[in-house]
DNA sequence: TTGTAAGCGTTATCAA
DNA sequence: TTGATAACGCTTACAA
């Protein structure tokens, strides 16, 4: 892509740099910190470090010169000794057409992720793992220790890298539970409830030939809804009739062409994504069959198109933010030496609209 | 949110920790491979960090060594002495709500961010900013040198902290014209120009009553959007019909609804973003307008959702995954102490789909 | 309660 | 071309 102006150069040189108080350009250290309240290293270390057992009138004294030198501490340095870094990763496949599509996953997590690590003080480097290069760098940055703790954001297939990490020592949550069996800590939500829930609902309002469009069977997600949608059906007595997609809208379009193929008289569809959701309301109306008259739709997700689609979807609205929020309570938590639950399951909630 | 399951405990200690090589658990240092290479510290660090000043055969040694011990250098004790972290961070405001909605604009800039940074073998340090508290964060984490750089994405209103950080000799980008004023690199899409090609096409289809739903005014993405319609429309010796969103669904129903109320006639409408654009297309259709027959609608972003509306979306496009690439590659030039252009504008392409 | 001093694991400067 | 050695800025026993 060729931009399309910049006449105007700029550089760092070009701006005089600005310095706070009376230093130097050099940014002020701890020594310089106690030099000027009169004191030894170690003690505005200990105040900087929150420490009480400094006399009140010296930590006053610190604290002053901290602000007149608008002294910040050298992270680099610190970490360098106490062998903690405060920060931790959020790894996420790059997979990169899909990672940030309009599903908000991935989004999701990292918002949730961010805002519970800046509660806790801590910085989130985010790291893509979608090549077998980047899969390298990731596990030599974190088994480097360059990391307190690694956060996994939903795998596909069956990474081996989480229980790698977890079994050298490094504390490890994933978004979803292993698929390669790793017994690494995970949270998720709660596909298989959420599902049924929504075919139940299905039930409920009379229809019987329910079928779904499941999603990737190498992702938790997409195993799990679709053992959602068998278990509900089984336990009414309807038959299955499933086609395959892999959460996109594309595919959506074609597994509902297949499934009206499959079974013209089918009366309701459960989509494991709002995206393939979407694209079945379409391809239905293409077909000449009204929803939800003819054919209910239920989505999962709840996506924000979910409720401007035609008709607005009724579909599982899943705690995506909270799931990454609980991801990094987790990991905060085994970084500190805690026990904790080997899975967590978020609640899911079926959110009704039009379309079923 | 209670979570709904979690008997089975799990805790780091639980795992013994595997070791690999004959290492103790240690992480070996420089000194460990020192030893067993029977070279010096300083040779291999010069090994590792690809100097070219040592001999073949003591190259060889080393790297087995390094590869025998699984030698990972620390950062913190490197960048303790080169005074870089070799992390950039990218500052996202968090306006709650908005930060993560379809449009896909901040994702997408920390996607291209990820990429190029993995390229440079540099980390991505993200920091939410929404809050004055974040705000603080972000200032003492940034001045505080942590970071060889900061990534400003789209910022609201008039943000004096890019501006500060530049003045500090820190090297800053920032998405989009800094609206203080202040003298510091960014890179943008072509706002005005995407507008101006999107209204031509209107008036070269014959529309007339062209009316805008324009973004917000504390916004550069609001401001240049609304420039690039008003001059086209005067160029062409059309009235302008104007009302206001702030890129959101909601809004964009609001303000359609006012564009019709105070032109019934108008046969065409430029919303300035995709979102007010799906809500103008819901709006007209429930106030008994045909798209594009009675009313043309054009959006601005090219979100995934455009190309499924009813009908679907004719909408300027964006390179938004390019721009987080462009901002980053900017902003490694600054820090290597090159000379950038001030400003860099991509340029935006029209898609045509159905709705104009 | 405060200070002294010994590292933490690198890189960089000098000699050799 | 290689090796000592001195920083880098901080925390933390241990001593006072």
């Amino acid at each position: 892509m060729r931009p399309i102006c910049g006449h105007l150069v700029w550089s760092l040189l070009d701006n005089e740099v600005v310095v706070t108080g009376m230093t130097t350009a050099q940014r002020p250290t701890l020594e310089a910190v106690a030099r000027l309240a009169g004191v030894s290293r170690a003690t505005v270390s200990r105040v900087v470090n929150g420490s009480t057992t400094v006399a009140e009138p010296i930590q006053q004294a610190v604290r002053r010169a901290v602000e007149e030198l608008g002294y910040v501490p050298n992270l680099a340095a610190r970490s360098l000794v106490t062998q903690r870094t405060d920060s931790i990763a959020l790894v996420l496949p790059e997979a990169a057409t899909r990672v940030f599509s309009d599903d908000q996953v991935f989004p999701g997590i990292i918002r949730g992720a961010a805002q519970e690590l800046e509660a806790a003080d801590k910085q989130l480097v985010l790291m893509l793992a979608g090549s077998p290069a980047g899969h390298e760098r990731v596990e030599r940055y974190t088994t480097g220790r360059h990391v307190d703790g690694v956060l996994f954001a939903s795998l596909h297939g069956e990474d081996p890298l989480p229980g790698r990490l977890a079994r050298l020592g490094i504390p490890v949550v994933c978004s979803g539970r292993p698929l390669d069996g790793a017994e690494v800590p995970y949270v998720d939500v709660d596909h298989v409830g959420g599902v049924a829930e929504a075919v139940r609902h299905l039930i409920t309002n009379g229809r019987r030939r329910i079928a779904t469009i499941a999603g990737p069977q190498d992702m938790v997600a997409g195993i799990e809804r679709l053992i959602g949608y068998r278990e509900t059906v089984a336990a009414a007595g309807l038959p299955e009739l499933i086609a395959y997609g892999d959460f996109t809208r594309e595919s959506g379009t074609a597994a509902m062409r297949q499934l009206l193929a499959a079974d013209p008289d089918l009366d309701a569809v459960f989509a494991a994504s709002d995206l393939m959701a979407h694209a079945a309301l379409r391809t239905l109306r293409e077909a000449g069959r009204r929803v939800p008259d003819d054919v209910a739709v239920i989505g999962f997700d709840d996506i924000e198109t979910a409720a401007y689609t035609e008709p607005p979807l009724t579909t599982v609205k899943q705690p995506i933010v909270e799931l990454g929020r609980a991801m990094t309570r987790q990991l905060l938590r085994i970084a500190a030496g805690e026990q904790v639950e080997l899975a967590l399951l978020l609640p899911t909630e079926l959110v009704v609209r039009d379309s079923a």
